[in-house]
DNA sequence: AGGCATGTTACAGG
DNA sequence: ACCTGTAACATGCC
């Protein structure tokens, strides 16, 4: 599920709804995620007030006071839920309660003031949290090696050029490297290819100008886009109160192996390979 | 039943 | 040191 666009859309409606909320207890219901979630969790954050939620690359950066940060990855199935148990109206909110496969696989909860519940659910378990403090979080493993943020203006032609000639990969397998650039996974790279009409297995040495170029535009255009549409529902992703987002609507290549390219003039079917054991979605006659 | 899945990481071999 | 492919993690879906 979450890719850069994903984690911003649970970011944002976090940040709406739980920043200044004080942390009255948490219940650690399943500890294994990826790394066993530490149980200090419960000690540290209780009575303590969020004050931001922040993200970077794929992670969520829940800020507490007393310079507590609370980084959580989502993996590929992690899922964050919001109760408020006030606002019965909301039919969000009963779209979990009456889930039972959701409640299979809660992980934590956080329990914020008197109405309010966080809930992290994970079915594959792949996803993590720790606990940081947050002035030495930039000194964190997962956190210092990543790349710039795609959205941010340090991602640019020149930073991109630079690091195209550094690197020997192909343009696929760099763009999925959160050390070149951090947030993109497998579905944003396959639309932001295609989109720059650039061959997935094209080597990043031989990438001409206007090509580096597109990718930098496009890279942004397609995140904004999908961040403004939700997200991408795969399967199963949806927003912290159930709601599930609109991108995949969108996808020019992504899942659309034998279909046509979506190109007026091209008669071409989309074809998949594997790159790296990842799936890959081109137009053979739209990519070259 | 077997293959596949939005992510990351460890390992082997080139 | 860097690259790639493979497998592993755990679960559900088709």
């Amino acid at each position: 599920m979450p890719e850069l666009p994903e984690v911003e859309v649970v970011r944002r409606s976090l940040d709406s709804l739980v920043c200044g909320l004080k942390i009255i207890n948490v219940d650690i219901l399943n500890n294994k995620l990826r790394y066993k979630i530490p149980k200090t969790v419960k000690s540290v954050l209780k009575n303590r007030k969020i004050i931001s939620v922040r993200r970077r690359a794929k992670y969520l950066l829940i800020d507490t006071e007393d310079n507590n940060t609370l980084l959580i990855h989502l993996g590929m199935t992690g899922k964050i839920f919001i109760l408020n148990k006030r606002k019965k109206v909301t039919i969000k909110t009963s779209f979990y309660y009456n889930s039972k496969i959701l409640h299979k696989h809660d992980h934590i909860k956080i329990i914020l003031g008197k109405y309010v519940e966080l809930i992290y659910n994970d079915v594959r378990k792949f996803g993590f949290i720790k606990l940081l403090k947050t002035n030495l979080s930039k000194n964190n493993s997962n956190l210092s090696n990543l790349g710039p943020e795609p959205l941010s203006m340090n991602f640019n032609f020149k930073y991109l050029k630079t690091s195209c000639l550094k690197s020997k990969k192909n343009i696929k397998n760099f763009l999925m490297d959160q050390k070149y650039i951090a947030g993109l996974g497998n579905i944003y790279v396959n639309e932001i290819l295609f989109k720059s009409s650039i061959n997935p297995q094209k080597m990043t040495c031989s990438l001409k100008i206007l090509e580096i170029k597109n990718i930098v535009k496009n890279t942004k255009i397609t995140l904004h886009d999908s961040i403004k549409k939700g997200g991408s529902s795969i399967k199963d992703f949806n927003d912290i109160s159930g709601k599930k987002g609109n991108f995949q609507q969108s996808f020019m290549v992504y899942d659309r192996e034998n279909k046509d390219c979506i190109k007026k003039t091209c008669r071409s079917k989309i074809k998949k390979i594997y790159i790296s054991n990842r799936s890959t979605f081109f137009c053979k006659n739209c990519q070259k």
